[in-house]
DNA sequence: AATGAATGAGGGTTCATTCAT
DNA sequence: TATGAATGAACCCTCATTCAT
C-alpha cells in the first residue's frame, strides 16, 4: 500500500530500522496498527519493500535524465545529475539502503551490484562507441559509483550545491584525471 | 578496556549496533556483565568509542602506506593500498562505521568529513608542487574517497582482490581519467 | 450453520480453543470471514454450541447401542461400547469437551454433571430391578464414568484397541471387583 | 524459584494457561516482570516446570499417604485417600493436568501414563501375594485411574466429601462390584 | 445474506542498566 | 573493582470483531 511505504520512507528515513516503530508508520500512515499487517508481514517485510521501491526510483532517476545515444561522458553526466537531484528530494534514502546492510544484506549487496552493472554496460558502450578507452571493466564501475555515492552524501543530502556543478566536477576527473598536463 | 574494545569491534561487527549485546560484548571479553559499566557508561558510549578507535586505526593505515615526499599520485597510491590491506583484515570496519550513521550521526559525520580533509590536504600539496591541476578541492576529495571506500567494500571486504592491483586501477581513473585518447 | 459446527469441530480439536481461530473455521468451511458472525455472535458462542453438540452425540451414540430391557451390566457394557466406538471416530472430543473446562466451566460441568446423572439413573433401574445392590448413589455413577472416560482416551482416542474387548474388562470389575475368591 | 512456582499454580489454576499472563505471575510473586526470564525462558517453560512438581506432588501424596506390606486393597484405599486430600487443598491441579493436554501433551500423557503404571504394579504386587485375581492388566489400571480421577474432580475439587467416605465408596466397587449378590 | 479490509487492545519477550554484595 | 540477579520500559505481532459495500 503506497500510503505505508511513503508512511515507512519518512519513518526509517528519521529513525533508522531499529528505532522505527510499526506505530509510528501507521500513525503517519493514518491507518490503524492493525492494517499495517493486512499489507506487510512483518517490519522487515515493508523495509524491503521499501528498499525495493526506492532502489527502483533511484534507477529510473537516472535513467529518465539521460537521453538517448549522448556522447558516454555526457551519458555520465547526466545520469549523476539525475541522482543528486533525486537524492537532494529524497534525503532518507542513504539511511534507509545503508541500513539495508544489517536488516536484510542481500539487498543491499544487490542494489549496488546492479547499480555497478549497469554502469559498467554503459562504459562498455562507451568503448565499443571508441569513446572510452580499453580496459574499463567492474572496477571502474564501482569506482565511478562510488564517486557519485559520496557526492550525492556530501552535496545533496547534507549539503546543497547544484547538481550540475557537481556532476560537472565528478565528470571532469573522469575525463581528465586530476593530474596537471 | 582494550578486551572490551576488541570484544566490541567484534559483536558489533557480527550482530549490528542494535542486535548486538552487552552480554555478548562481556562473554567475549570474558568479564563480567556488570564489570562493563566500569569502563564505559552505555553501549553508545562504548559504540562511539570503538568508532573513535577504528577511525584513529584507518588514517594510521593509511597514513603508516605512505612514504615522505612521494609524487602526489604515488601518495594516493599508497594510501588506497594501506587502506585497502586494512579494510580485509578488518572486515567489520565497514558496518561498524556504517551504522555509526544511526547510533551517532555526529562521529559518522566526523569520520568523512576528516577523512575528506586528509585527502584535500593532500590534493593541496600536490598542487602547490606542481603535479596537481588547479581547483581540485574539498568535492574532488569526496569524489576520491566514495572512490576508495566502494572499491574497499567490493574488492577488500565482499572480494579479495590484490590490494595493489585495485589502487593502480584507481590511480589510473586520477591520472588519465576513462577517455580514449 | 451445520458446515460452521463440524469446521470447528476439527479446527477445536485440531488446535485447541485458543490455537484455533475463526479464520481457521471459515477457511475449512469455505465461507467468508463474516459470515461466521451471521451465525454466530463469537468464537466462545460457538465453541459452546459445538460443546452442545457434541456432547448430545456423545448421549446419543450412547443410549443408541443400549436395547430395551437388557438386564443392568448388560446395558452398562453396551453403553460403554457404545461410547468407545464414537469416541474411536471422533477422537476431537475428548480435546473439546477438556478444553471447555477453560472456556465455559457451566458447560463443562453440565456434561459431566448430566451423564453422570443418566449412569445414576441406570443404576437405579438396575437396583429397582433386584440387579444391583442396594447403596449404589451419585458417587458410584462418577466412579462408572470416570472409569469410561478414561479406558476411551486410553483405547479409543489414544490406542484402538477393540470396543468390546475393554467394555468386557469394565464390566468385569463391575461384576467382580479386582479381588481374588 | 519456588515463588514463581507457586504463584504460577495460582495464575494457571485461576485463569488457564492462555488467560493466564506472565505479569499476573510475577505481580502475585512480588518479583518484577523481568525477573521471571531469569528463571524461566517462556510462558511455556514455567508451565512444564508446574506440571512437572505438581505431577511429583501428587505422586508423593499419593505414596506417602499409604504404609509399607498393606493389603492390595488396603493401599488402594490410601493411595487414594492420599490423592483425594491433596487435590481438595490444591484443586487448581485440574486444571493445570488438564490444560497440558493443549500446551504439552508430552508431559499430559506422560502423567497419566506413569501413574497407570505405578498402579499396575500394585495391581501385580496384589496378584502376587494371592489377594487378587489373575488377568488384570494395564486397562484395569486406567480403569481404577479414571474412577479416583473423577472422584477426585467431583468430591474433592467441585464438592468436599470426607476422603475415607469416597475412598470406602471406590474400594467397595474393587472389592465386591456392584452386582447384588 | 455475504464479503473481507480495517480496527486496536493486549501480552510475551528482550535487554540496557542498576545496585547490593 | 568485580559480580550477576533484579528491574521495567518498550515494541512487535495476533486475531476476534466490526461495518461499509
Amino acid at each position: 500500500m503506497r500510503k505505508l511505504l511513503d508512511a515507512a520512507a519518512v519513518e526509517f528515513g528519521e529513525h533508522g530500522f531499529h528505532e522505527a516503530s510499526i506505530t509510528g508508520i501507521t500513525r503517519r500512515a493514518g491507518t490503524a496498527l492493525g492494517s499495517f499487517y493486512t499489507y506487510f508481514n512483518s517490519k522487515d517485510e515493508i523495509f524491503r519493500a521499501l528498499v525495493d521501491d526506492l532502489s527502483g526510483k533511484v534507477r529510473e532517476a537516472a535513467r529518465s535524465a539521460r537521453q538517448q545515444d549522448l556522447p558516454a561522458l555526457e551519458t555520465e553526466r547526466a545520469s549523476l545529475t539525475g541522482f543528486l537531484r533525486f537524492a537532494a528530494e529524497h534525503k532518507e534514502i542513504y539511511r534507509i539502503i545503508d541500513e539495508c546492510e544489517f536488516v536484510d544484506p542481500a539487498s543491499f549487496r544487490q542494489h549496488y551490484q546492479s547499480t555497478a552493472t549497469r554502469i559498467r554496460e554503459r562504459l562498455s558502450e562507451g568503448i565499443r562507441k571508441g569513446e572510452l578507452r580499453e580496459g574499463l571493466g567492474e572496477a571502474h564501475a564501482w569506482a565511478i559509483m562510488g564517486m557519485n555515492v559520496f557526492l550525492g552524501l556530501r552535496y545533496a543530502v547534507w549539503g546543497d550545491a547544484e547538481a550540475e556543478e557537481i556532476a560537472e566536477l565528478a565528470n571532469s576527473i573522469l575525463r581528465d584525471g586530476i593530474v596537471k598536463r
